[in-house]
DNA sequence: GACAACTCTCGTACAGCGTGCGAGTGGATT
DNA sequence: AATCCACTCGCACGCTGTACGAGAGTTGTC
């Protein structure tokens, strides 16, 4: 078992940034910003360095290559998440919150779901998402390695539910399609399975939004309810 | 409300296969070996052409372009989910041998986890699934929308645990680090949080392929239980 | 047999990508 | 004044998806 290289910019030391306008800080935000504006695809050295008015290849200098600016950029928005404290709120609604968060954070951000099967989360940020979920299954009771399985399942569950909504939302991730075309063109390729017509009929493409949000806390609430069911053994 | 442009190689009719060598189930089925063989990054058209002994741009008679090409063998994985008839071994057993059949393939085809969160799943393959599956939970005692509702649980469950897992193996998805590589990577990172250093001690990084094991039956156990809680009230 | 139409192949070309390399610039130190 | 260092960036390489149009091979029609 020879494992296999890997590595991380989290176990790099960063460069000091001496000077004033550029800087690890200030083209993490540029690329940030450039991924909202135009998704993964759109990110490129060439248009990031124009952003800041700097030759593609001066980025460089900060960052060792794509993959570690991605890491970066993608630690930045596990940051926008936001995880009360269990002690003041109970842990159901900690989890509850959290999970409803992170959706918002990745609907926001729908570049970052890409990155959620390309790279673990090592960064700080991420390490302090971790940390405040096991505290709060430590403290709902949870012991051992059923601490970490209630957090897996729980980001699993949002991860999971989340992402493909993105997809739904146009590569770009801004985008709605509307109603009439999405059924007719679920319609034409579900044609032949009888409990997938059914559901044509109900009205979820009318307002997927809305549906959207009652399918999250419909799971959501089984969820919890099953990681409840657990402590109670 | 204008909508957005959508296009699906499912929305239009296939070229006929009339030569005998070269036809659009033969570059899906090579697609889906390289793919296999080098991950997404590793599929072009141009390999894609050698490895058929053709020139790159002969595929485009058969396939629009790449992502018509990548909605044909994204939907081909979908067809290698086994899914038991619920009539016969019950909802919860049907729904239970489904998980873990979807967690094996895209254990098994880790590029296909990049594409849930870019395509949606229109394919006949992915259609048979979901209509089985809402036949499933409808057979379980689900009514109306909760129907689609757990399975929308059920699959967004089995996909966020899962597509995180295979950003561990490595972008290719085939590699596994070694405990002491990864341990001292996490303690590195993880230093200041405590809960974090706490949960290294626990041997979660000598066995990750048991553990993970371990983990997905926890919360598919939990969400299976959650889900039954609904049907009680 | 001759001509047309249709199916299919592919070489060339273009714009874009990540990034290695090495030359160049400006300020600080000796 | 000379040296060093932090930093910038133009150029080039090999790669990407794919538009275009020329050609080959088969088939259909008169």
């Amino acid at each position: 078992m020879t494992g296999k290289d890997f590595s991380s910019v989290w176990l790099r030391e960063p460069r000091k940034a001496t000077s004033p306008g550029r800087s690890r800080e200030e083209i993490v935000r540029a690329a940030l910003e450039l991924l909202d504006e135009e998704g993964l695809g759109g990110l490129s050295m060439r248009k990031l360095g124009a952003k800041l008015s700097a030759g593609a290849t001066s980025l460089y200098w900060y960052v060792a290559n794509k993959d570690e600016l991605l890491e970066l950029v993608y630690d930045e928005v596990w940051g926008e998440m936001s995880v009360p404290d269990p002690d003041v709120v109970g842990w159901r609604d900690a989890i509850s919150v959290l999970a409803h968060s992170m959706r918002q954070v990745i609907l926001r951000h729908p570049w970052a779901g890409d990155l959620i099967g390309r790279l673990p989360a090592l960064g700080p940020n991420a390490m302090w998402v971790a940390n405040e979920t096991r505290r709060t299954f430590k403290l709902a009771g949870f012991e051992g390695l059923d601490v970490d399985f209630a957090g897996s399942t729980l980001t699993g569950y949002v991860f999971g539910m989340t992402i493909p909504e993105t997809a739904w939302n146009g590569a770009g991730g801004n985008g709605e399609y509307d109603a009439d075309q999405m059924r007719e063109m679920v319609r034409k390729t579900a044609a032949q399975y009888p409990d997938m017509v059914e559901r044509i009929n109900l009205d979820v493409y009318d307002n997927p939004t809305a549906i959207r949000e009652l399918c999250f806390d419909f799971g959501l609430v089984s969820v919890l309810d099953g990681l409840e069911r657990r402590l109670a053994t």
